[in-house]
RNA sequence: GCCGCAGUGGUGAAAUUGGCAGACACGCAGGAUUUAGGAUCCUGUGCCCGUAAGGGCUUAGAGGUUCAAAUCCUCUCUGCGGCACCA
């Protein structure tokens, strides 16, 4: 790869001095391309050294305010270490770095500073590349992605068209917080206590039509290829809770009003058909069904749900919560009729049934649900138990006699009942543990009973432990007002129970059937019935894309009023071959054909040749208080022709959300120099920034919005609009017409098919190695595998998993707090990098702690290593100057043990300890006395390569210098990495411990062969006093002996 | 509440098919050297008793399995992360 030698630095003396040597190599391999994978040769150096192509990503970064801070230096080192690790190895090693500049995060930090987002994100984009530069990782950068470019969001754009052209994109309602006060739109964090944070005024919930990906038709798949993905576990388990997958059934029920006649159905999802115990029904507040009631039930009744839905609309979820869960609700007047008992169920509306959980209704069976139960004491509903105890002894728990905290803790696992003005709990003996009853005892403050089914008391728990006397408990009974009958009244009265492994009773042809089969049985009759149908149900809610926001991509949607007139839509002429692709992928849940028409009616794909919807300039550019997108205000952006009609059509004003541009810009990375990218191609040349000027000059908004902005560029009031909008051109003033060039060629570009070329492609992805924070765990990591599967499902790429191998590194914090700049604690890496150079932080950062745990910044033990590396640069030095081409015996089979030691740990990122192993082996070199050949300070430096890039290449090269065959390659980074010799790292002797009883008592050291031997090493053991001395009088019983390891006389 | 992960010296940590607990560092103490040093080098450093030799104790706590447990099992406590009125 290099060709030429480099050239080393001049002799500096004895102290290292990192700033000049680190300036002078960064130059040296920019100038050589060292880290410029070949993307395109590497079939061809397939055949010869190289071992293929690896693909190491690192999680690119959004850029913040304070720039990059140490510990995502620590996470980008960690994959760096990896990847030079890899190319030293010989693999053909692609390592990119970009910037995920679009989006709220930086939105937000540029409306605090009072800059323009694009404004801002020049100054980030140089910022954090120039830190980047410095931290000696091997990025090439020739191939850089930021995600604000509009090279690279036209491709964004184009997924969103993709996924609308084959049904994944819809529009439908979601539920946002809206500020009446301030008209607007607020995001979760910006409501405090539900209260506006601006304006203090109470937020309502909205149902407002926003865009979304159908990412719940891939829950299934999502879930089940989690089992072939190398990924660190709990983010695995993380991802499952998430799609959180259950099988349960959806029965429809009749709903009737009170004098017997239809008003319509409502269908319930449950994973437990409890049905012979089902007493009445739940609606959300949000169900549709509801404005059917109103329609039906009495003006009086129809003017209190009202209320109690405006009600919880202006509760927020997270208020909700904190008012302890309390269950309110209002009853419909209307009635369903329980399919098994033909029982009339009261129809209820709650806000505890959520709308997005299951249908948004429930059948509740209040003796075997909590939250059930709840409800129904509220408001005084049936409860009916149809579970009773296969087993014998329950605990009987006199509420008088705890805590109300812990009552409530007991609640899940608990009868609750009232007899004679006391209260009491029943704890079903499936849960009757040794932990309820440790946790009954630790509450208690004053004695409890167990009793038996057939009434008998079975024990009696106090402070000190169990009484399973039956006189004493028949006495606790008496004492307390009861005979020994209670159990028997208590399970028919007061039957709320823990559904554990009971069987049926009152419940018809499931009578005394175990629980679990009951319910298997039900849904069978209930399918055989036509009442029900079984369903796969899951936690994962489709993906919000659209947001109401600036800085962000535009949805390239146009709507046309005209053709929604008409029920037209894009889908009107291509709904036969997106059906085709719905069914082919086995998509549940989707609208039927004729819906997906009428809910997309009007709605037109910007065509692609017309992309990318430049983001204009725009000087109003804050989140509206008159609660629309700053786009919207701006008719010359989104006036437009439809499409489809010609007819006077409107653009989607919304942008879209930040993770679009993060879930799939791995794809993107290798072809960025593909001829599918005429933009980026001639991005050195500036016409990039020529592109990024054609953001600037777009018409400037009416009034006074744009005299406060002093941002790059701004046009003057009134002049020509420039840009490609409406898919037409318009003429710019002067100057402009290099832009339209460039505009022209990106159009042009975008009539090809892909982001990607899929040669690159086919050879480079899915990615080698992904290494990010598990704070990703769900989002980022997930939108990303669903994109690439609905690629992959679209024939356009060969693999449905976009990293196989996933490793989440740890967080680096300080003064054990996360770094953030509220708290006071960010650390620069640039002053330490000034102060100790790029590797002695390198080195530190991954020397505090196991990579995948984090670990705490600390400047003294940063100190530390920065001495290392000077004894390294000395030991180093001192070897090339003395010149010998042998090092002495010990410190030669060290290396080689440490060859071994290094290669392993990094393989399993255990860079600490492959740092421990190289630190010791320089104490024994200087031990030795500096006992040290060339050819194993070429390996050492080798095996230190990855971690201190700079540092070795230097000494490298000064030791390349002293002569021919020193070193193998003309940069350290592209020398092999050392084998070990397996005959030198077998040891010739080995210490074999000896113990008395399991107690060291000797140890000594044997040549291999006789540490193997029973015989030698037992004759070696008697001789010792020790031995003789620890062992005394005692006689021994056994001798075990572990070979090469260990002799234990046993005495007993 | 549910799920997951963790708990080892003054500090970061090492040691996992069960076999010398504390590697490697930081810090601290003492010493050497240097005009000086944010320099370098040497020695010591888990706790307790002891001048020492030596002995005892020790991996959050309790119990268990084993010749042998930081490691395996049971329970408890503490901390961190995710989910949470999920039907």
């Amino acid at each position: 790869m290099v060709s030429v030698i480099l050239k080393p630095m001049k002799r500096q003396g004895a102290r290292y001095d990192h700033t000049a040597i680190e300036r002078a190599w960064r130059a040296v391999w920019e100038k050589e391309r060292l880290d410029v994978a070949a993307i395109s040769g590497v079939k061809s150096a397939k055949r010869s050294r190289r071992k293929g192509p690896f693909y190491n990503l690192m999680m690119f970064p959004y850029p913040s305010a304070e720039g990059l801070h140490v510990g995502n230096m620590y996470a980008f080192t960690g994959s760096d270490i990896y990847g030079r690790f890899k190319r030293l190895q010989g693999y053909e090693v692609f390592e990119p770095i970009g910037l995920d500049g679009f989006g709220i995060h930086s939105e937000n930090y540029a409306l605090k500073i009072g800059r323009h987002p694009m404004d801002h994100a020049e100054v980030t984009e140089k910022r954090f590349y120039e830190q980047l530069h410095t931290i000696g990782a091997m990025y090439d950068w020739t191939r850089t992605v930021e995600t604000y470019d509009p090279g690279y969001y036209r491709w964004t754009q184009w997924l969103f068209v993709q996924m609308f052209k084959h049904g994944l994109a819809y529009r439908g309602k979601a539920e946002v917080n809206w500020c009446p006060s301030c008209k607007t739109v607020l995001a979760d964090e910006q409501v405090i206590d539900g209260c506006c944070e601006r304006c203090g005024n109470i937020v309502e919930k909205r149902l407002l039509d926003q865009w979304f990906f159908r990412i719940t038709a891939y829950a299934g798949k999502l879930l089940d290829n989690l089992k072939k993905l190398d990924w660190t576990e709990k983010v695995k388990v993380a991802q499952q809770n998430w799609i959180g997958q259950k099988q349960g059934i959806e029965i429809t029920y009749d709903i009737l009003t009170n004098d017997g006649s239809s008003a319509g159905e409502v269908v319930c999802f449950t994973t437990t058909p409890v049905n012979f115990a089902a007493t009445f029904l739940v609606l959300s507040p949000e169900h549709p069904f509801v404005s059917r009631i109103l329609q039906v039930t009495d003006a009086q009744r129809a003017a209190d749900i009202r209320r109690y839905v405006t009600k919880t609309q202006q509760v927020s979820r997270e208020e909700r919560e904190r008012q302890g869960k309390k269950k309110t609700g209002v009853f419909s007047g209307l009635y369903a009729v329980n399919h098994v008992t033909r029982e009339r169920l009261p129809v209820w509306i709650s806000d505890f049934v959520l709308t997005g959980v299951g249908t948004g209704a429930i059948q509740a069976c209040p003796a075997h649900d909590a939250r059930d139960y709840d409800f129904a004491r509220t408001f005084g509903l049936p409860i009916r138990s149809v579970i009773s105890f296969d087993t014998e002894v329950h605990i009987v728990v006199l509420k008088k006699f705890v805590s109300s905290d812990f009552s409530a803790r007991l609640q899940k696992i608990a009868v609750y009942g009232e007899d004679r003005g006391e209260e009491y709990a029943v704890v079903a003996p499936r849960q009757m543990s040794e932990k309820v009853v440790r946790m009954v005892r630790n509450e208690l403050t004053g004695p409890h009973a167990f009793a038996q089914a057939d009434g008998t008391v079975a024990g009696v728990i106090t402070k000190d432990g169990v009484l399973s006397n039956p006189d004493l408990c028949a006495e606790f009974f008496r004492s307390h007002g009861y005979g020994t009958d209670l159990w028997p009244v208590l399970a028919d009265r007061y039957p709320f129970c823990y559904i554990g492994d009971g069987l049926m009773r009152q419940s018809g042809f499931l009578n005394g059937m175990p629980f679990a089969r009951a319910m298997q049985k039900t849904m069978d009759y209930f399918e055989e019935k036509g009442w029900g149908k079984r369903v796969t149900a899951y936690h994962l809610r489709d993906w919000l894309i659209s947001r109401q926001r600036y800085w962000g991509p535009p949805i390239p949607m146009i709507f046309c009023k005209e053709c929604a007139a008409v029920g037209r839509s894009w889908f009107s002429t291509h709904e036969a071959k997106v059906m085709n692709i719905v069914s082919n992928n086995d998509m549940s849940g989707w609208p039927a054909s004729k819906r997906l028409s009428a809910a997309m009616a009007g709605w037109y794909p910007v065509p692609e040749r017309d992309l990318p919807v430049i983001l204009p300039r725009i000087g109003d550019y804050r989140p509206g208080d008159d609660g629309v997108s700053p786009l919207a205000k701006h008719r010359e952006f989104y006036e437009t022709a439809c499409p489809a009609c010609g007819a006077k059509a409107v653009r989607e004003t919304d942008v879209s959300d930040t993770f679009l541009d993060s879930s799939w810009y791995f794809l993107r990375y290798p072809s960025v120099h593909s001829g599918s990218n005429v933009a980026e191609v001639d991005r050195k040349k500036g016409v990039s920034d020529a592109m990024r000027g054609s953001l600037v000059a777009v018409h400037p908004s009416n009034g006074p919005a744009w005299a406060g902005d002093a941002g790059r560029g701004t046009p003057k009031k009134g002049s020509p609009l420039v840009g490609i909008l409406g898919g037409t051109p318009v003429a710019g003033p002067a100057g402009t017409d290099r832009r339209m060039t460039v505009l022209e060629q990106t159009r042009r570009a975008a009539s090809l098919e892909l982001p990607w070329d899929p040669a690159i492609t086919k050879t480079w992805l899915p990615v080698s190695l992904y290494t990010g924070g598990a704070e990703h765990s769900v989002l980022h990591l997930m939108y990303s595998r669903f994109v690439t599967m609905a690629l992959h499902d679209w024939g356009l790429l060969p693999f449905d998993e976009p990293f196989p191998v996933f490793y989440a590194h740890g967080l680096i914090i300080k003064d054990g707090a996360k770094m953030s700049k509220s708290k006071g604690n960010v650390v620069n890496p640039d002053d330490y990098i000034g102060r100790y150079g790029a590797d002695a932080l390198r080195l530190y950062l991954m020397f505090t702690g196991p990579f995948d745990q984090g670990g705490d910044f600390r400047d003294s033990a940063m100190e530390g290593m920065s001495r290392w590396v000077g004894r390294v640069w000395r030991m180093a030095l001192s070897a090339i100057e003395k010149h010998s081409k042998e090092s002495g015996a010990k410190v030669e089979t060290a290396l080689q043990r440490t060859i071994q030691k290094v290669t392993a740990d990094i393989e399993h990122r255990r860079y600490n300890t492959a740092i421990a192993a190289l630190m010791t082996w320089t104490n024994l070199v200087a031990d030795e006395n500096g006992a040290l050949g060339l050819a194993d300070l070429s390996i050492f430096l080798r095996l230190l390569a990855p971690f201190a890039p700079f540092l070795t290449e230097e000494l490298w090269h000064r030791a390349g210098e002293t002569g021919p065959g020193i070193v193998p390659s003309a940069s350290v980074h592209r020398a092999p990495w050392p084998d070990y010799d397996a005959a030198k790292v077998v040891d010739t002797s080995v210490t074999v411990v000896v113990q008395v009883d399991g107690k060291l008592r000797e140890t000594f050291s044997l040549p291999s062969a006789g540490a193997v031997d029973r015989e030698t090493v037992l004759a070696r053991a008697r001789k010792s006093d020790r031995i003789a001395h620890a062992l005394g009088e005692a006689k021994e019983q056994k001798i075990i002996f572990i070979p090469g390891k260990l002799l234990n006389f046993v005495t007993r």
